[in-house]
Order: structure tokens, then sequence, then C-alpha cells
DNA sequence: GCTAAATGTTGAT
DNA sequence: TCAACCTTTAGCT
């Protein structure tokens, strides 16, 4: 169940693993039997993230797109791969590894056009280097929509999920309602440099932890999952910070947790 | 052991 | 607005 960092820290691992190799592709399962077989022998060069989404680069105009949705897993580990069991999208096999695909909502394969338009939609990506946060600001201070809904816009900012929506949101005490244009350009400023920072570790980690060691319930060692979040999925528990239970609420299709006491509006 | 919900998005209705 | 994707885990019993 992926945000950005844990496409960004996959496709570190495709690259170390596979970039480079000739590689073999077959789908079990049968729902990507064409595209498999256009991929089968071809050398894969490079794979690309992007927000939550992979491209895959091969020796050929056409790339492989990826993109994991809500519960689609990739699982890399050295030959040789076992059977291949229940709903198995795609296989990759390279010279020492292999490359499981699972449950994806985007398995396909684009032409460069298709991919730049994929690209096009995107709003910057806090894990891209060198990357602009302008068009973000732009589109947040000039619109009516809550912030909590414009952060999980892909087309606002690339990459962020429902964890770092709610928890970026609590560490910069900002209610979630607030329109995006009532939203101080000093504190998006402060959010965007925590947001890149937080999704880096994500990468280094492989796991989200937003909470600062003297908020954990255990300080010394390393967090456990309960003690990761300041509101993610703590309904009714108290703040970290205030006590107030923390509440939560759909917003769009999703849920979003807050602390109301924290994040007045 | 079973059920429901989940770090997401698309496409049909 | 809702079903689909079809795996994993949390929270029950």
């Amino acid at each position: 169940m992926p945000e950005g960092h844990t496409i960004h820290r996959l496709a570190r691992e495709l690259n170390r693993l596979l970039a480079g190799q000739i590689v073999t592709a077959a789908s079990p399962q049968g729902r990507f039997a064409d595209g498999a077989a256009r991929l089968d022998g071809r050398e894969l060069r490079r794979v690309e993230p992007y927000g939550k989404h992979l491209f895959y680069r091969f020796d050929q105009p056409e790339s492989l797109h990826v993109h994991l949705g809500l519960y689609g897993t990739i699982e890399i580990a050295p030959l040789p791969g076992p059977a291949p069991r229940g709903a198995l999208r795609l296989r990759l096999t390279g010279d020492g590894h292999y490359v499981d695909l699972r449950g994806p909502t985007a398995c396909e394969l684009l032409l460069p056009a298709e991919r730049r338009a994929i690209l096009a939609r995107l709003g910057p990506d806090p894990l891209r280097p060198g990357v602009d946060p302008a068009p973000a600001w732009v589109r947040i201070s000039a619109s009516r929509t809550p912030i909590g809904a414009l952060l999980l816009d892909q087309s606002v900012l690339a990459g962020i999920g429902n964890v770092y929506r709610a928890e970026l949101l609590f560490r910069h005490r900002i209610d979630p309602h607030r329109p995006g244009r009532a939203v101080a350009a000093a504190d998006w400023d402060a959010m965007w440099s925590d947001l890149r920072q937080l999704m880096r570790a994500g990468v280094r980690a492989g796991r989200i932890v937003t909470t600062r060691p003297e908020h954990r319930d255990r300080r010394r060692g390393q967090p456990t999952r309960a003690d990761s979040f300041y509101v993610y999925r703590r309904t009714g528990l108290p703040c970290r910070i205030c006590g107030t239970e923390v509440r939560t609420e759909l917003m769009g299709t999703r849920n979003l947790y807050w602390c109301p006491t924290c994040q007045a509006a």
C-alpha cells in the first residue's frame, strides 16, 4: 500500500538489481500476456519514478507504466523464483533477480506521447531532485478547495497519500478544511520543506514515520507502527500534544484524521 | 478463523 | 456515486 516514498524506493531497487539487463517477461495470470510478450527479451534500461507512477524504459520506444493503486505489490527477490501462484500479473526475470507484480491499478505499455501525457498532469513530486514547488503553490493559493483535498490531488502534488496528508497538516497545525487560498505562504513554504524531508526519510526507512521522538509513547528505540503517527488512524485516541480525541471524517472518498484543538479552524 | 478496511485511481453509471 | 482491482492487516470472536 504505497505512497510516493515506496515507489521511489522500488525504483532504486529495480535500477540497482536489474537495470542494463536483458529480461524475460511473463504474465502467468494472463491479463498482461500481450504486453509481456512484447517485453520478453528486451533490455531494461532504467526505471523512472514520478509520484506514485513507475515507468520502465526499455531499448524500444514503448515503456511499461505501472501504478500500484491501493493494494498492488512489487516483490523483488533473488533467483530462482518460486512457481507463480495466485494472480501474478507480471514476472520480469533478470540475471540474478525476479520481480513479481500483483494487483496493480495500471500495468500497460505506453508510447512516448502517452507517457508524457501522464507526466503532464502530475504536480511537482517532492522526491524529484531539483523539483520546483511553484506550480503547486499557484494551484493551492488560488483555490477554495480544502487544503486536505488539494494535498491528495496528484495534479497539485505528486506522490502524497493519505498518511502524509494527515500527518503533514498536523505537524503544521493546519485545519484540513481550510481553503487552499487561506493558507499563508510562509506555512506552505514550511510544509513543502518538511514534506520533502519526511518523504526522503520514508524512502530510506521503507516506511512512514512522522512523530518526533519526544512525542512517542516509547521514546527510545525504533518507533512501533502505533508510535509512528500523530493522527493517522488514531480516531478517538488522545492527541499526542493536547489530549483531545482525534477525529475522522470522509473527505471525498478518503478518511481524514485531525486534532480539532491543535488544528483549530 | 472470519470480516472489514486500507498508504489509490480509473472507468462505468 | 460506485464498482473494480484482489492483497494484507487489524480487530473482532
